[in-house]
RNA sequence: GCCGGGAUGGCGGAAUUGGUAGACGCACGGGACUUAAAAUCCUGUGGACGCAAGUCCGUGCGGGUUCAAUUCCCGCUCUCGGCACCA
């Protein structure tokens, strides 16, 4: 018999599911893990990157199930979203029949690889059953302000038909999903308030030591924290202001012009009072400028284009009269939408004057150095220096600056120092009919009124048809659209956009732990045992999407009484798996160098796949995919099958589980008893502590090779034998558990591998017999001695120096210095001949 | 521009606190088995010189610290990723 995988695998996995292998319970006695995937969208197959997920996965869960954990280990599908539709378009289907046949498709090939999930607590986003409790959420957001909306301008995708969040536009300004250039409408939308957790998304970062500092500084970044000063600058002749927003306001007494952004609402005020043909002209350039697409307003050193307005602001701090122009560099939905022009100390403010000729006033000059003159600059100093031309603050070192005149202001009442963030607050309406009903009505006479709580779930309209040219659906349900107002049973209008999909993947990690739950999302008993998730694994391309959206959730849950007061964070590991390269690129579809799963698993198995996949890098990193690196995997389990069936008769013949170091004699048994054990310490910290499942691998077959060729000389050695092959089908098989489970039971052990114990490390199997040490000279290596291991320095020099071979090198020359390092080297300083 | 990774044989990748660079695997060479091939097993494999023993060089580049540097420090180059007219 040769290794037959194709009738090994299934057999176990129906043992396993028969005997329930995998499903969980809360249990106080032993410590929980919560071992989380990001699920998948069911696309209709899984590709490599899912595999690579999921191994990683699944080897951490029933690693630690081996070392009594009780371990939660879900899976479920981010089911609702916007290829369910395109596809519904394609195949003339409906989306929902769609995706719950790729659901099922998806489930058997998870099956396949052998995955140990608790197939009971399988979420799937698009059943009302699910639904219901987003939309529950969204209404106790909506009763406490979190959720609201307004009129504002959104990122537009044309080709998905709706808008999208801030965090969904990439790249230079184009859509997530289909790389579409977004484009900015006036839309009055949903929001939900994320900017209110700004704050806390940002320090509870310093406590996420379970996250790679990429993430961390991805998200850093994306809050984008910035301190300043906002205060008002009035317009001379006109009882108006302007509110600007600068971090430098030590540069106040350089403003040489004032900017605003063309979507800024003074700009049709003061439109207004222009004579008919300026504005005209000011209305005209303003609506140009807003019509660009994000990639236009922001394409790499971009020519600034800006209007004077003939207005002109007076400088708080001095009274000058300087000029207001409409310039569209400046955006609106950062700061207040306007900024104080200080040419001389910023580059964009300088690009700007020098094209239309305003003047420069250097503020700021390196200490020891003369105040520039601004004919001669070249570009704008935005170093710190010292105040100049500043009045009373002249010779103040700029932070200083900053402090003083930032007190003085809120002294005067001119303004407040304030934090900004470029964090928006998440726009959660989509324009689609595959996603989760906002539970709001629209009354001719109340207006904007919630969907009771008992009414829920506002289920979506199933019997709707997808527009072939890709408009919501809802909107023909004239039926479901048509309801009376829970208030004033008036007639009223159901809201017919849907919720962002990132609403559903932002908790749906807590219902796995309450799967039947049907007053509530789930029970508090559930969420205390279970949360946090101890490791989460995912792409990094969710760095600033979901992993944001989750941890607001979180939070928001916490606050709102339904989670732990104390649930700040919902992941406390995370490990962000890298991707899955052929020939050099991503595998893409494009490219044509993707890899099918399904076909790996059928020609060579899901252990050799899986085994391939941790092997061939860390987790962490790229993973290059290489056919020949899946046959030599697929070659070292076949070894490990006949290191178990060439041998049966010897490994039936061990007396005894575990022979203790010390009543074994000859060098062999003792060394393959050394290498037994130090295999189980390098295997247990490489995956324990270390994440490294590659340098895992590499040890097992290290073990492998060396009982392959161990014949064990007496019957000591028949039960060390035994004792390597159990240990090492106990650590082979979170990687490939199917294989060890069928070896397992052909060496006669009854009882599921997958809840067998992790084995222990003999301590005393660790201890080495001898010590090879290096001799240097002059820190270049020269010889190796063989010598008994913990010898003090003076003893070793001792040794290595009475060698014939050290004598003879040293011959001549003389001796500077001698290093010892014990069990380790001897290195000898010489000079000269 | 700012922030964060990374650079080691022909390839994927290993190297506790600085202490034998290249584990493990792939590929390749030689051999065994075979009528032959595949599979399998044994064996070699960083580069240069050498019959050999051995010597020299070698972890992106240039310096430095040290008895000793892939590892620590300073200065670069290239590369991947994120953010970016963010005031």
């Amino acid at each position: 018999m040769t290794y037959d995988f194709s009738a090994i695998e299934p057999k176990w996995r129906k043992i396993w599911e028969e005997r329930k292998a995998f499903h969980v319970e809360r249990d106080e006695s032993r410590p929980k893990f919560y071992c989380l995937e990001m699920f998948p969208y069911p696309s209709g197959a899984l590709h490599m990157g899912h595999l690579r997920n999921y191994s990683i996965g699944d080897l951490t869960a029933r690693f630690l199930r081996m070392n009594g954990y009780n371990v939660m280990y879900p899976i479920g599908f981010d089911s609702f979203g916007m290829p369910a539709e395109n596809a519904a378009i394609k195949m003339k289907t409906h989306p929902a029949k769609w995706t719950m046949r790729n659901i099922d498709h998806m489930i058997e090939q998870l099956k396949s690889m052998g995955c140990g999930y608790d197939w009971r607590r399988v979420v799937k986003t698009c059943l009302p059953e699910y639904y219901r409790w987003s939309q529950w959420f969204f209404l106790q957001m909506y009763k406490r302000g979190l959720a609201y909306r307004k009129h504002a301008p959104v990122n537009w995708c044309g080709t998905c038909g709706t808008v999208l969040a801030n965090e969904q536009v990439i790249g230079d300004g184009v859509c997530w999903r289909c790389e579409t250039p977004v484009v900015k409408k006036g839309l009055e939308q949903w929001f939900l308030r994320i900017t209110d957790y700004a704050q806390e998304l940002l320090d509870y970062l310093d406590q996420l030591s379970g996250w790679p500092e990429r993430v961390l500084t991805m998200q850093r970044n994306w809050i984008g924290r910035s301190e300043g000063v906002r205060f008002n600058i009035a317009i001379a002749d006109a009882d108006l202001s302007i509110e600007a927003f600068t971090t430098r306001i030590d540069t106040i007494f350089g403003i040489t012009f004032v900017a605003i952004a063309a979507e800024h609402p003074i700009v049709k005020t003061l439109a207004d009072r222009m004579t008919p043909e300026k504005r005209d002209a000011a209305l005209d350039f303003a609506s140009r400028m807003s019509a660009r697409s994000a990639i236009e307003r922001t394409a790499v050193g971009g020519d600034k284009m800006g209007m004077d307005t003939g207005f002109e602001a007076v400088n708080p701090v001095n009274g000058a009269r300087i000029p207001i122009w409409i310039a569209d560099y400046i955006l609106m939905d950062y700061g207040t939408g306007a900024i104080m022009g200080v040419p001389a100390h910023d580059q964009r403010d300088f690009d700007f004057v020098r094209k239309y000729g305003l003047g420069i006033i250097p503020v700021v000059r390196a200490p020891g150095e003369p105040i520039p003159d601004p004919g001669d600059m070249t570009s704008a100093a935005d170093a710190d220096g010292v105040a100049c031309n500043s009045g009373r603050f002249d010779g103040m070192p700029t932070p200083e600056a900053i402090e003083k005149i930032g007190e003085w202001f809120e002294r005067e009442s001119w303004g407040k120092r304030e934090t900004q963030y470029r964090l928006r607050d998440w726009l959660i309406s989509r324009q689609r009919y595959w996603g989760t009903p906002i539970p709001v009505v629209y009354c001719d006479k109340c207006g904007i009124v919630p969907v009771p709580e008992e009414d829920l779930p506002v289920e979506l309209p199933l019997d709707a048809t997808i527009p072939p040219n890709g408009g919501n659906a809802l909107l023909d349900c004239a039926d479901w659209i048509n309801t009376t107002c829970p208030k004033c049973g008036g007639h009223a209008r159901r809201e017919t956009d849907t919720m962002d999909t990132f609403i559903c993947s932002s908790w749906y990690f807590f219902r796995y732990l309450s799967p039947g739950s049907n007053d509530a999302p789930f029970t508090p008993e559930d969420s205390k045992y279970w949360m946090p998730v101890d490791l989460y694994i995912g792409g990094i391309e969710h760095a600033c999407l979901h992993l944001i959206y989750a941890r607001f959730f979180t939070k928001v849950l916490s606050d709102l009484g339904i989670t732990e007061p104390t649930l700040r964070e919902p992941f406390k590991g995370l490990l962000t798996q890298g991707m899955v390269i052929k020939d050099g690129a991503k595998m893409s579809k494009s490219l044509g160098n993707v890899v099918d799963p399904d076909e790996i698993i059928k020609r060579y198995g899901a252990d050799t796949a899986r085994l391939f996949i941790l092997f061939a890098s860390p987790p962490d990193k790229s993973l290059d995919w290489s056919d020949k690196g899946v046959e030599g995997a697929h070659r070292f389990l076949s070894r490990v099958y006949r290191l178990v069936e060439d041998n049966l008769p010897s490994l039936a013949s061990a007396e005894r589980l575990r022979t203790p170091m010390s009543e074994i004699t000859g060098g062999e048994s003792r060394d393959i008893k050394r290498l037994i054990h130090s295999t189980i310490d390098r295997v247990t910290r490489d995956i324990k502590d270390e994440r490294q499942l590659n340098t895992a691998v590499a040890r097992l077959m290290e073990l492998c090779n060396g009982l392959l060729s161990f014949a064990p000389p007496d019957k000591t050695g028949h039960a060390l034998f035994r004792e390597g092959v159990e240990s090492l089908l106990l650590c082979l098989s979170p990687f490939c558990p199917h294989i060890c489970e069928e070896l397992w039971e052909m060496i006669g052990n009854e009882g599921l591998l997958a809840r067998a114990p992790w084995p222990s490390v003999d301590k005393d199997a660790l201890a080495v017999d001898s010590v090879t040490v290096v001799l240097q000279i002059n820190g270049k290596l020269r010889e190796q001695f063989s010598v008994p291991p913990g010898l003090a320095k003076d003893e070793l020099i001792g040794r290595v120096m009475a060698e014939d071979a050290v004598k003879r090198r040293l011959d001549g020359f003389e001796v500077v210095k001698v290093i010892a390092v014990p069990d380790k080297l001897v290195n000898i300083v010489v000079k000269g001949k």
